[in-house]
DNA sequence: CGCCGCTTTTGAGAGAGGTCAAAGCATAAG
DNA sequence: CTTATGCTTTGACCTCTCTCAAAAGCGGCG
């Protein structure tokens, strides 16, 4: 559920850095900007941080700002009128984020984790991307992919167990993450929210990973660690409960 | 279950019909286009026709064509290795289906009644794509849509009970077809193809709409025919079972 | 170091939806 | 008009997942 956190007035400013140190310039959106036009763009935005939980954009209103992830995870939600939640999308370091074209946000976005975000007025940033296809081409790139993502994902929800479920969402978190030297991911998803991506109960979710665990597969390092022992048991798992 | 009717040597063309008489011309990703630009790019394509069961395009194929639909109704489905099939989307007139600027079509794309396409070949749209921003913008701004609709369903697929799940796709039907003079909606989804868009079962799917016709919600009419009696009783029930 | 709060795990029981099987009906074919 | 075919409905039963409840464990804090 998501946390009533306000984020207004928008969280601190961490202002500051340029373009020329941004950590994720070659993978987000504006990697093939050339160096005056992605001034040009950094100048009509500002670098924000954000804490653990705070939300930045809420279902349903209007669409005010779009971002860059520079750092951080963050899930994407909807919720029905009576309080059940789907996270309908977690996004990483290089990520967009928000609506552009368009009026209305269609959902929510928390942070999961700390994070830091490149975050622009929605206004100014659909009239610079108007004027610059390269920038057009790049987010229509990435709608695409995330589109293929999304339907990808309809496939688990509705037709896959809870055990491929489980299984499915570890390996794409060890896709995702990196691992420590331990072979130990982090996973910036509590049970409630692994849930809540998955469409199924958090016991459900908690009963899957430990028998999974007894079975040798995965192993379980405090509240928010794993280990895949067995990645190619999960494979099958995945596939076919 | 996808048909495994073969779709090559790629249906009949049904060629000769220009832009100027086309139906969906103010509707489809060309709208924006200048009379040059648009003519130009139809001579990239072709028209097609297709039977209801034919398949265009196979999960996993390398993307050679993308194509608008100028009539008839078409499923976006995947499946899992044991035969189990998801429906992603279901597309109409004036849609853009096929996936452009990739090398992989994600989903198969299957006629649900008789269709009609503007098919383009991958490589040459993408070409034409790249040199016309306008083009590009609305793609943009269609994919942006699609993939806030779909974004959507899996708050349906992830948490919806069957009910609110059935009442649901009806209000998503009525919204997109007309009904004839008596109220009735022809459905283009057979029993077996809602429950793969909804992600429950045939039983399932018509224990419920027996249940609601006999509430008197929606009659039922023939195989393919519904009529919806009570709107916002189906309203409340796709909110809250 | 030990207590406290919250997340996670575990347990027991119930129910929604799935499975398997048979009967009903449209629609098409003869 | 009659029969054949396949989709749809209905029935009986089962099981996976949810619900409700309580115990356990991690992590923070005094």
């Amino acid at each position: 559920m998501a946390q009533k956190t306000a984020a207004a007035p928008m969280a601190r400013n961490c202002g500051g850095q340029s373009c020329d140190t941004c950590v994720v310039r070659d993978h987000a959106i504006c990697a093939d900007l050339n160096d005056a036009d992605r001034e040009a763009l950094s100048r009509i935005g500002r670098r924000v941080a954000l804490h653990a939980g705070q939300t930045v954009m809420w279902e349903g209103d209007d669409s005010t700002v779009v971002a860059n992830v520079i750092e951080g995870t963050l899930k994407l939600a909807t919720s029905t009128g009576d309080g059940r939640e789907q996270i309908v999308g977690v996004v990483y370091a290089s990520d967009f984020i928000g609506r552009p074209f368009g009026a209305r946000t269609p959902h929510s976005v928390t942070a999961l984790t700390d994070a830091r975000l490149c975050l622009f007025p929605r206004g100014a940033f659909d009239g610079f991307a108007m004027r610059h296809g390269e920038l057009q081409h790049r987010l229509l790139q990435r709608t695409l992919d995330d589109l293929d993502r999304t339907r990808d994902w309809m496939l688990l929800l509705g037709r896959k167990t809870a055990r491929e479920k489980v299984a499915t969402f570890l390996l794409d978190m060890g896709r995702r993450l990196r691992a420590d030297a331990d072979g130990v991911i982090e996973l910036p998803l509590s049970r409630q929210q692994i849930a809540d991506v998955l469409g199924i109960t958090i016991e459900t979710v908690s009963r899957q990973m430990t028998e999974m665990k007894r079975e040798g597969v995965i192993d379980l390092v405090g509240r928010r660690g794993v280990r895949l022992v067995d990645i190619g048991a999960l494979e099958a798992l995945a596939e076919a409960g």
